[in-house]
DNA sequence: ATGCGATGTCTGCTGAAGCAAACATTGCCC
DNA sequence: GGGCAATGTTTGCTTCAGCAGACATCGCAT
């Protein structure tokens, strides 16, 4: 599987079969997949501190901008879970949360009387503009910041590349939305 | 902060302070953030599917996998509780669990009666070596593929970068583990 | 109009993970 | 040799998120 098309570079040494079953849990791709892990981890737990700090949990962040940037400031749970990490049922008990602290109002939609609407308040912005200077410097910092100490290309290159593998591995992210769901966890 | 030594290349547009609070919810540094934590967050889930269909999750084949990679198949629970994303707390009952299943058993320690050690067993050996190629399989078709398609150069860079992060991001896996901790989000 | 599958949201239940505290053991200082 | 702080592991409690199912509503076909 992947290997339909030939490939542009084979991946070097023995190959899978001929290796012994232990010397597989040193592969070369554990380690790049590692790697990643680390960093994305090391960022995510950064991160939640400082929201923390704030008073929010990284899902309610994501909540509160992503209401932000919509251009009434109001979206379909559906949706909201749609371009979040949460399913409908995590995004209605994050925005019961939301709306017990007042940073967020559900208002029913008046063409359809099933969905509802979530709603950032002005607290909600406010909070959400009061947190995010902090954010955005501590991602410069730990991310964008070291990728520009090695030259300007080096962060111009890295988007790029992460932003192909995104777009192989989420293929719903690139188009409308409109693409096929990634597949859920099963066990 | 990040801007005491002079910068290679200056952040483009309007500083911080002198942007309309909303626009900075569209900032450059959100975006690629953004990249990573779906990049990562899509792999992760892709990865979390396949490992169910072996029986496993995710952090179980941390487990497992770190333990086969110890000389002796055996690591005392607060080194794996360093090694992986838990908690001590977690890294207990992740070896409850594994122990129930025959995949791992723990074992005293005789030098010093505080510790446990977490010995994977043949059967638990098995299990990650009927895995492993099919992860691997994925981690290629999704992550390193995709970076090779653009020519070989694009995977090393990409690693190169990345690992970059990983160092300014995740300080003790740089030496021997031996650097300050990395902080735990507090509320 | 009426029946019916599709869609949108919420709720009961469960499993997993973190924190804080309990408990056991060690090494050290006196 | 006897406290005593530090270290290693486990346990009680709580929070959070997912799944499956319930419920309401919509749109369409007849």
């Amino acid at each position: 599987m992947g290997l339909m098309t030939s490939q542009p570079t084979a991946p070097p040494g023995p190959s899978d079969a001929r290796r012994s079953p232990s010397e597989a849990a040193d592969d070369e791709r554990l380690t790049v997949m590692g790697l990643l892990a680390e960093a994305f981890g090391g960022l995510a737990t950064r991160g939640a501190v400082q929201l923390a700090e704030h008073g929010m949990a990284p899902v309610e962040f994501e909540v509160l901008l992503r209401l932000t940037r919509s251009p009434l400031g109001l979206l379909r749970m559906t949706d909201l879970s749609a371009q979040t990490s949460l399913t409908t049922s995590g995004v209605t008990r994050v925005v019961d949360r939301l709306v017990d602290r007042g940073l967020v109002t559900r208002q029913a939609c008046d063409t359809d009387r099933r969905t509802t609407y979530a709603v950032v308040t002005d607290a909600g912005r406010a909070l959400l503009e009061r947190a995010l200077p902090d954010h955005l410097a501590l991602i410069e910092q730990w991310l964008v910041g070291p990728l520009r100490a090695g030259g300007g290309e080096d962060l111009d290159t890295f988007v790029r590349l992460l932003r192909r593998v995104r777009d192989h591995v989420v293929p719903c992210a690139t188009a409308g939305s409109g693409g096929p769901a990634l597949p859920r966890p099963a066990d």
